[in-house]
DNA sequence: TGTTATTGCACCATCGATTGTGCAAAAAGG
DNA sequence: CCTTTTTGCACAATCGATGGTGCAATAACA
């Protein structure tokens, strides 16, 4: 109501307007005011003014002069697979709660767009930069290091900051043993049954493939070669590859590792355009998690990284700033099939209240 | 190599460097030099010297002084879904194409957090909002207004901006009729067996309820009523509908409308529970899109709303600056079950080369 | 050669906050 | 009552870039 002119107010108008002096008004907007000696008199009045005047503060002011600028980065290959999505909302989350501003931006996994992505962020004076899922992270980690931004890697070992990844290969191995334990219970099994398609020449894909074959070797006692189709993380490759595939052996494999839903993207591809045929019998596993796939009309094992604490040891590596890059290797959660797990968006508050048989079944 | 404190150049570093004066350096940087009559010999020793230094510039700086940060908002409710995600991929790609950067927030459908969340977006100086899918856009919107923020709203009307929204009526009839179709296949179909799951009292919901019922009065001849569940967009209030009307009816409707994706994730859980049962009867319409819900064992009917359009809108509005408050509304897109499209990730460079099958395939 | 135009750039205030320093007035101590 | 301490605040420099203005040096013209 007390504002006139659509102009944002300064620390100079509450200035004019209290009588105080604008570095007085400053201290008691950002709360160093008792530091400065102000009187809590003039500390309250200078508050109910900014109130009325629906102060806030220019954060790009603030940013400049003191060189923090509040806001935190996360550097994500893509948003849209559930994966990188729930990750970026428990960002949000974590970020918020530590009273810092998240931006989430995406490199599309093109070395050269997440330097020119990382640059922007810095040239905003970012205050730390989370990076995940990226194509060359030690050519951002250089960006990063000549800024002198700190950061940490998530989902992703470099050699050169701090990283927090899933344990690819455990994870791999458990899933692939619970693929091949299912998919035996509907007969014998060769190991030309059971295949990897997706990933390329990154680690997570090397170690996910060292678990694949460890688990299949034990299985089956003996090595097998021959079992992976690289197809980057690309929808359309991976459809194609599954299309060779089948040209080749008039069949699916049974027995089917997946590296990541954005790979399962595209046997969902292959199979839109296989309308008419039935893959009741073939057997999925995927190292991602995405509720939908877990129904789907075949057996899905699925691995879920633990996005939400691999942040949280990410924000804590942050803090405590190690002398040398540390490594934290977190387990990833084997989730059976037909499960809908719930995720960050049961966290938010719901505009229906809860019924009242809500409260009896989870009384 | 020419850096040797780890501290970012400024154009005073380049102006000593350079000879040339402060304000030089500056035109010289930002493009306006030709108007400010400085020589090309001036300018191009500078430039140089500028990528030598590895300068870029400071953002925070520049936002102060010419009160444009060049940063664009998008505010949405949440991220983990395909809806929200994938506009988010979209809206940076576009963001970016026009020379801005994007900001992508969510408001977690809490009044007082979006309204928090779009101060500190102002707080940081950006220039443009799009707000989706916020609980209460007038509320947004004022203190938009207040900050003198250009801003649309995408996917809701407001009556205080201008909006870009989906055909939700049309959208749902023609989703509506779709499932009717198929269910009539099974056998004969009565008005009970039509049920709509999801939304509440918003804009978005009460069109689609009015398609959904325009269709199915239409299809057997005579009003019905009883036939909503309103749940809200969480998938547990979800859950708890369907785990409702299971207790009371032994079984699911045949003909299910399901109000959004998230509201699907509760069928999902749902589902999860009931572990041996089969709903191999059902038919499903879905207000979203989303490519693994599309393979589920049940036929599923989606809705996409055309995101990628409403934010090209989006960004003409802000652009045309039109004297009132326009609505323009957009047709989604009505999509068949077991069908996989390509998305925004499909624009990504790819890190696999094609391979020969590939021409072979799309040549 | 003297005068006007043009070229090429430097100077300086400014955006809105933060922070080290200094200095009166009030309070405390002797 | 005089000195020392404490309280309470104002002043001014600063962060890095922008853009209006002014002023030499050179070029163009008569």
């Amino acid at each position: 109501m007390a504002d006139q002119s659509s102009k944002k107010a300064t620390i100079y108008d509450l200035s004019v307007l209290s009588g105080a002096s604008a570095s007085t008004v400053s201290a008691v907007l950002n709360g160093t005011w008792q530091k400065r000696r102000i009187s809590a008199d003039t500390a309250d009045r200078i508050l109910s003014l900014a109130k009325a005047q629906r102060y806030t503060t220019n954060l790009q002011a603030r940013g400049l002069r003191s060189s923090k600028s509040g806001l935190v980065g996360l550097l994500v290959p893509v948003y849209d697979n559930r994966f990188f999505s729930s990750m970026a909302q428990t960002f949000e989350g974590q970020a918020r709660a530590r009273g810092l501003s998240p931006m989430v931006v995406s490199g599309r996994r093109d070395p050269e767009e997440e330097r020119r992505t990382v640059e922007t962020l810095i040239a905003y004076s970012i205050d730390a930069l989370f990076i995940a899922g990226v194509t060359d992270p030690d050519g951002v980690h250089q960006v990063c290091a000549r800024a002198g931004l700190p950061h940490v890697n998530i989902d992703l070992p470099g050699k050169l900051a701090s990283s927090v990844i899933s344990d690819n290969r455990g994870g791999a191995q458990v899933l692939t043993e619970a693929i091949l334990r299912h998919a035996a219970q509907g007969g014998m099994l060769s190991p030309d049954d059971v295949v990897l398609f997706g990933g390329h020449d990154d680690h997570a894909s090397r170690e996910r493939i060292t678990g694949f074959h460890a688990a299949k070797n034990a299985f089956f006692g003996v090595e097998s070669g021959d079992d992976i189709e690289i197809t980057g993380y690309s929808p359309r490759m991976t459809e194609l590859a599954f299309e060779r595939f089948y040209a080749r052996e008039s069949r699916l494999p049974r027995c089917l590792f997946i590296n990541s839903s954005i790979n399962f993207e595209g046997l969902l591809r292959f199979m839109g355009r296989h309308d008419g045929e039935a893959f009741g019998d073939i057997v999925v596993g995927c190292f991602d998690y995405d509720p939908f796939a877990s129904f789907l009309p075949f057996p899905v094992y699925m691995a879920k990284p633990n996005a939400s604490e691999m942040l949280k040891r990410g924000f804590e590596l942050l803090e405590a700033a190690p002398e040398r890059p540390v490594l934290q290797m977190i387990e990833p959660q084997l989730i059976l099939p037909r499960t809908a797990l719930v995720g960050p968006l049961d966290d938010i508050r719901d505009p229906v209240a809860p019924s009242k048989s809500f409260d009896q079944r989870h009384g």
